[in-house]
DNA sequence: AACCAGGACACAA
DNA sequence: TTGTGTCATGGT
């Protein structure tokens, strides 16, 4: 296992990784643990940047963490009301994640209606007991990689009923068999235009206009994708619709207008935001 | 013990 | 187009 560092200012590894973009890390001897394609991965937070121990090569977990994003530069796209400079200083360094596009699809079809806790522990019984073991260090927990389409494809209901993700299995599923059947391209869309790689997200089954912008923009970078959770809906209606009744057509003008270029890094500052500071309902 | 969770879907009006 | 019930499971 080789150790490097990867030199980076402000970057908020534990809001980054443990608040719900992706949902396989664990917090260990106060560093964090997880799995990124097939390799082991530890990282510990240090002032001029990220000390990592993995056989993943340097530019796999540079891609994987983003560190070359100068997040002061995408900050200062951000609208300057209240709210916004209120969401920054509660996390200056939060970073979006580029995550493998099928894990990261799979994951959040299974996180409809679910907390981020559950999210979590469904995605950690999935990998235990369907995904290939990977090579850890002598003493860690064993580990594994997520498993792919052809192996959820392989599987029946029950057994992924198994892994407590309920009247999902049939959506997960039925999404891996049309990526294996090829009647979807996942690699193909990295190079399609926003809406169009939208538009194919959601024919898979379990995939709504929301979990489509979070395998857009936590997968394939398109950081115009907005998600708009319960969490956003409330702080879009009570921040900045007070008193009025927006169509969810007019939101999503809104987002796409309001928040500028960076527009899905302004909703995981908000939703960040939102989560840590539970506002009391007004 | 109710209520809710990073929703989607079929169906009604 | 917008509204309601349903789905499975566990945290708070």
């Amino acid at each position: 296992l080789i150790p490097r560092f990867l030199p980076v200012q402000n970057y908020a590894l534990a809001e980054t990784l443990g608040s719900g973009q992706a949902f396989r890390w664990r917090e260990v001897d106060g560093g964090w643990e997880g799995v990124i394609q097939s390799h082991w991965v530890r990282l510990v937070q240090e002032r001029a940047g990220l000390r990592a121990i993995s056989n993943a090569p340097t530019i796999t977990l540079e891609e994987y963490l983003q560190t070359s994003v100068d997040i002061e530069q995408v900050i200062a796209t951000f609208p300057k009301d209240e709210h916004m400079i209120a969401a920054v200083q509660a996390c200056r360094g939060l970073r979006l994640l580029r995550q493998d596009p099928w894990e990261c699809l799979a994951s959040f079809i299974l996180s409809s209606t679910k907390q981020i806790v559950q999210i979590q522990q469904i995605v950690e019984l999935l990998c235990e007991r369907f995904g290939d073991r990977v090579k850890t260090p002598t003493g860690a927990r064993p580990a594994f990689a997520f498993p792919g389409p052809e192996r959820i494809a392989t599987l029946n209901e029950s057994e992924l009923r198994s892994c407590k993700m309920g009247f999902r299995a049939p959506y997960l599923k039925g999404s891996a068999e049309m990526v294996l059947r090829g009647e979807i391209d996942l690699a193909r869309l990295k190079s399609a235009r926003v809406e169009i790689a939208r538009t194919e997200l959601m024919r898979l089954p379990g995939v709504g206009r929301k979990i489509a912008d979070c395998v857009l923009l936590f997968a394939y970078g398109f950081q115009q994708a907005f998600p708009i959770d319960v969490w956003i809906l409330k702080a879009l209606k009570q921040l900045y619709f007070a008193r009025r009744r927006p169509t969810p057509r007019r939101l999503f003008e809104f987002t796409q207008t309001y928040f500028g270029p960076n527009a899905g890094y302004a909703q995981q500052y908000l939703f960040h935001y939102m989560r840590t500071h539970h506002e009391p309902e007004l």
